[in-house]
DNA sequence: CCGTATCCAGGCGGATACTG
DNA sequence: CAGTATCCGCCTGGATACGG
């Protein structure tokens, strides 16, 4: 218990020193934050559609083809819950609620642009190697 | 039906000329394409850890903590499909796999840290956030 | 050591109906 | 118009056991 706590040569061989997550700020927490936060089905559609200006509901509804009232209810809550865009209701008949995206949400945007022009660049590559993975000899 | 259609004004005043998801290249639908693949719960930790160089399955399963070996293994077949690593298998007992970033990978890995670094320098930022919404009055 | 196979719970998200 | 409420199917992902 003392000395020399396990000189087993196989586990000096096969234990690595475990280092934290390399190359990532945070050791990996605030990433699954940061992606759980926009890496769901609609918030970068969204986000996206924002950033010519504020919308109102019916034409961020409109203009995402497939999303559910319910779905971009939720989107937008937790976004504005984030502080990435503002929520502002006009007390009127029939009711208009406007979308705004905060300086916060415009900053995402435009580090999430890099991101999205890396993919549309590369989009050729992943799919070619999606093909020869599919059709490769077993 | 062949003459004047939809001539009512509250249409004319109501639909606004569709126009395509507003910032991104490509109306949004290889952004969706993009973030599933490295949305996911894992991927993006494979990614940061194979930056500093190969590592062997059990090596990457060691470091994420939290993750299956269904999951581990599920996350990297996906990324060798999509050419965004390499999975090279040594015929020994016991076995001996390593995984290694393609250029590829390098590349998303390289657009992601930006994301990532810019998450971490805004995290303060969103969690005050949040801590507002959440403890406002109603 | 590096997986695969199977089972299963939880939650994401769609459809629908209803309200202020 | 802009939501909320409810139900429910499906898929992701965890636990476990087993195989090369």
């Amino acid at each position: 218990m003392f000395a020399s706590q396990d000189p087993d040569p196989r586990m000096a061989a096969t234990r690595i020193p475990p280092h934290p997550c390399a190359s990532w700020p945070d050791n990996g927490q605030g990433i699954r934050d940061t992606l759980d936060r926009v890496g769901d089905k609609w918030s970068i559609l969204v986000i996206g559609l924002l950033a010519a200006g504020p919308l109102r509901f019916g034409a961020l509804y409109d203009q995402i083809p497939g999303v559910s009232q319910r779905m971009l209810t939720l989107t937008l809550r937790r976004l504005e819950r984030d502080g990435l865009l503002t929520r502002t209701s006009y007390p009127e008949m029939p009711p208009r609620v406007e979308y705004q995206l905060t300086a916060l949400g415009e900053g995402m945007r435009e580090t999430a642009y890099a991101f999205v022009q890396w993919a549309t660049d590369h989009n050729d590559e992943i799919e070619s190697s999606r093909h020869r993975y599919d059709t490769r000899q077993r």
